[in-house]
DNA sequence: TACCAGGAGAAAA
DNA sequence: TTTTCTCATGGT
């Protein structure tokens, strides 16, 4: 019988332990990081946040101030630089224009996904990435660790629309903003620890649920 | 050396 | 409407 989302989060949770994380001190870098780590290994991430706060601008007035072509550098170490820097700056000018990160959080959850969707480099992923982890929204993330591990479950295609997928995990679990925080954190261990750099199933607490296991 | 990573938007079909 | 292309560094 084919486990159920709750039931393989049980699983994760037993195996990883309670993570309910996003590697960040604050809520601000929790957006910084939720654009640089588009299509990018965190590690990479990692470096560009470092150097952020090395040069004392992993704030809002102050990276809110820096023009693009001075982010860029700035962020490089995260690739795609170019891009991110203006994508950041779009999403530093709304977050400013409204008052920060305070004034977000007066404003009910489905209003601000769509104002988040305005900005013109984030997406579903990024949006819910903040709303969940900056603002603490119950929503649930849907990220490529999440499409690869539920497909080869046999529990979606992995193909689904974005909010296809949401809905559904959002339908099978408690709406807790913990358990969904949670959640995220552990597919991303088990992508970190079992898909990358090379499948490792002897090593994945899931690999009894998996129907092709040992060909991940 | 070649491939991939916690996407998103624009262009092409 | 759907698919393909582009953006780019760093680790393995």
């Amino acid at each position: 019988m084919r486990p159920s989302p709750a039931v393989i989060y049980a699983r994760l949770r037993n195996h990883f332990g309670h993570r309910r994380w996003w590697p960040a001190e604050q809520p601000f870098e929790v957006l910084v990081g939720a654009v640089l780590t588009q299509n990018t290994a965190w590690t990479n991430v990692e470096k560009a946040i470092a150097r952020l706060r090395e040069e004392q601008v992993l704030n809002l007035d102050a990276l809110q101030a820096l023009p693009a072509e001075k982010l860029a550098p700035l962020i490089r170490s995260s690739g795609y630089y170019n891009v991110k820097a203006r994508r950041l700056r779009a999403l530093l000018d709304v977050l400013h224009a409204d008052g920060g990160l305070d004034c977000w959080q007066a404003i009910e959850t489905d209003a601000l996904r769509r104002r988040l969707l305005a900005v013109k480099g984030v997406g579903e992923e990024t949006a819910d990435s903040i709303l969940l982890y900056a603002l603490n929204r119950p929503v649930f993330v849907i990220d490529a660790y999440t499409r690869r591990i539920f497909s080869r479950l046999g529990m979606v295609s992995g193909n689904e629309p974005y909010q296809q997928l949401a809905t559904w995990f959002a339908a099978e679990l408690p709406c807790e903003l913990d358990l969904f925080q949670d959640y995220h954190a552990q597919i991303v261990a088990l992508g970190n620890a079992v898909c990358r750099p090379r499948p490792r199933c002897e090593v994945c607490p899931l690999a009894a649920d998996c129907p092709g296991a040992g060909s991940f």
